[in-house]
DNA sequence: TTCCCGGGTTCATTATAGCGAACGTGCGTT
DNA sequence: AACGCACGTTCGCTATAATGAACCCGGGAA
């Protein structure tokens, strides 16, 4: 159980078409187009879009970049995984770099992928009434770390009481919460969209 | 429009090949090996890189993905677009997002560049010796948002005293530190990579 | 000087991506 | 029923991506 987001890949996946074959159907069906509609938006042969969906051929970089802007998404969406779920680490856990001269650790806890926005947000809250979120984008994922205090964030069928120091992903495409326990809590939230 | 708010910026570039030729120059040289040694590593014609190099042609996904397997990178790292100064907001400062009806307050630290990995980090560190690092690659970049204790971060020419919910932000391409001015000293680190 | 080697570019050939047209299928309309 | 139509697949044809070999250039070594 390493960290989320791919490493340096060396051979992960054996053919790369098939990749692009499932995120085409699948943004496409987010998008609610047709086949058709979605090869004249993006200025290509019915055919040709047709067979990528199938999962034969090997599309030029053209095309890619033609069916990226007609989906509106980044090209990096069509060739790079996915990959979300809720993820906690807690204090003290998960793989850590120790530094040998220095009273210095580092814990890794994600690697983001390389598409979309990150912002970057430092969060204050005090208990009451919970924050909760509307759905972000489509594949949408938050990071948050706790500084302070104690708070139950995540998805809101699913959230996870955090101490300070630890570590909770999930997807923010669904509602999600932020909800203080204590006074003075204080967190970190990377905010990852599409 | 689909989703809330999403707004892909249409295409800055009209030219895909053009980012390819340069991300693959850059990524080349940057591996330190010659273009018929890439081309052999990928197991693909070296005409055919030449060619790309140069800023001609249409590769095929294929085609890219050799590539991106021989140079370690992920795909996006070619396809999608590049970019990259001491910042610091004090705890307190910087654009606020505040929650109508909960104690919620969330403020925006940065907002980070759709392209290269992202690592997330948390850091411990006790006082001693400070933990410098060696230079990352080019145009990396690394925000450190300070939750508890007191910490010297930045360039080592040029770091600067953080307290809890301070931010900073500097280029990670130059040698850098992180010293713990006081003991449980806690923060989260964030690296932007080419 | 000459030779040789590794760097990169250009050339002619082949494999195939992309294309429009034609085709089968299912659904709604008259 | 017959018709219209939109969705998606299959079928030649053409343009071109990818290839190896031939080629040019500059820097050592002998």
């Amino acid at each position: 159980m390493t960290d989320t987001g791919q490493r340096l890949p060396a051979q992960p996946t054996p053919v790369p078409i098939e990749r692009i074959s499932a995120a085409l159907r699948a943004e496409r069906h987010r998008a609610g187009i047709s086949l058709s509609e979605l090869a004249k938006r993006a200025g290509i042969g019915k055919s040709t879009l047709s067979q990528l969906e199938t999962g034969i051929g090997n599309p030029s970089l053209e095309t890619l970049w033609a069916l990226a802007g007609a989906l509106e998404i980044a090209v990096s969406r069509l060739v790079d995984p996915p990959q979300p779920v809720v993820r906690v680490v807690r204090a003290g856990e998960g793989p850590k770099l120790t530094a040998e001269h220095a009273p210095y650790q580092a814990g890794l806890l994600a690697s983001l992928p390389a598409h979309g926005r990150h912002d970057l947000y430092h969060i204050t809250a005090e208990p009451g009434p919970a924050h909760d979120s509307d759905p972000h984008m489509r594949g949408a994922v938050e990071h948050v770390l706790l500084c302070a205090g104690r708070a139950l964030v995540g998805p809101i069928e699913d959230a996870v009481e955090l101490h300070p120091g630890d570590y909770v992903s999930y997807p923010a495409d669904i509602p999600h919460t932020f909800k203080a326990l204590q006074k003075g809590t204080s967190a970190v939230l990377v905010g990852e969209y599409a």
